[in-house]
DNA sequence: CATGCGAGTCAAGCTGCTTTACTCAGTGCG
DNA sequence: CGCACTGAGTAAAGCAGCTTGACTCGCATG
């Protein structure tokens, strides 16, 4: 869990700007999640396959839909939907509502997927709680709920690549 | 500032995971900076080289331990490289211990936006400080502190794209 | 001198995305 | 009815940023 090449001295940690904090903290969790699934034998579900279950989860979405939510172009929403529908994570069904629309919706394999990733995060936020000492990561919660909707009001933005 | 587009209804910010909260409230910062270092007329350098920046500030580094310091190979560091020599924000000099080394140092102007972007960002964490109402993003910083370095000790991990 | 190592570089390849351009189903309107 | 128009999906090509593999060169060491 510990980086031990010591590539650098300085210790600064303290006076770093806010950003750095939050995408060190950020690419550290998820990290460390996505390690921890790989041992869970889910090897083959990147980061970016999770947030496309996540949003699928309850109705399941039209391409369109998913890609709008993602942030990317329609086209590479349906690479994706192309590549999990291969694999047996999502299946295309006609839409109910007609038109040339179909809706992706997930099958068990993506539910059970979601099933694993949900514990496995919990298990690192409470182990993490725990090894903090301070225990109220529920205070980092509303605080950065706060941030979160200074910035974006009440719609979750999408979530993609940073750089 | 806001995303207008309403996508989706549902509203469960409070309720999302702290990994979730800290992609979102990371995306939402850096993407906000980037933006205004665009206005501020410093459109052609991306996040990375801020890193780059950084990274190369006191002393410059090598081709290699910029790398390291990237997380990136070396191949990507030097490409990295050619394209800020190219427009003026890095030097090549013969390294003072010799060998094959060079040392990559920054230009003016490179310093020149180092200024600008540090400006810029405090002036975006204070704003949101002050929209936040909290006032205290001290409590935040120090909290996401904790967090580092409950998880990667007290080196700061390579920040790279995350999925 | 030979051997090996570490830094840098050249070249090819890959992946995940974008841009451009098209097809097709439904809608509204003369 | 016929006909433009819209919006979803798809097909194809291109590109950016990285990787892997193979090499060159400077220096240290035996």
């Amino acid at each position: 869990m510990c980086h031990d090449k010591d590539v650098h001295t300085d210790d600064r940690l303290p006076e770093a700007e806010l950003t750095f904090l939050l995408g060190m903290a950020f690419q550290l969790l998820l990290a460390e999640f996505t390690e921890r699934l790989a041992e869970a034998g889910q090897a083959d579900l990147r980061p970016v396959h999770g947030m496309v279950f996540q949003i699928l989860r309850s109705e399941g979405a039209t391409g369109t839909e998913l890609a709008q939510r993602l942030g990317v172009t329609k086209q590479a929403a349906g690479q994706l939907v192309d590549d999990l529908e291969q694999r047996g994570y999502v299946r295309r069904e006609p839409h109910p509502e007609g038109g040339r629309r179909k809706l992706v919706v997930l099958t068990d394999a993506a539910h059970a997927h979601l099933a694993v990733a949900g514990r496995t995060l919990h298990d690192l936020e409470a182990e993490l709680a725990r090894r903090t000492g301070t225990g109220d990561l529920a205070t980092l919660r509303t605080e950065l709920t706060q941030l979160v909707r200074a910035m974006a009001g009440d719609t979750p933005p999408p979530l993609r690549p940073v750089w």
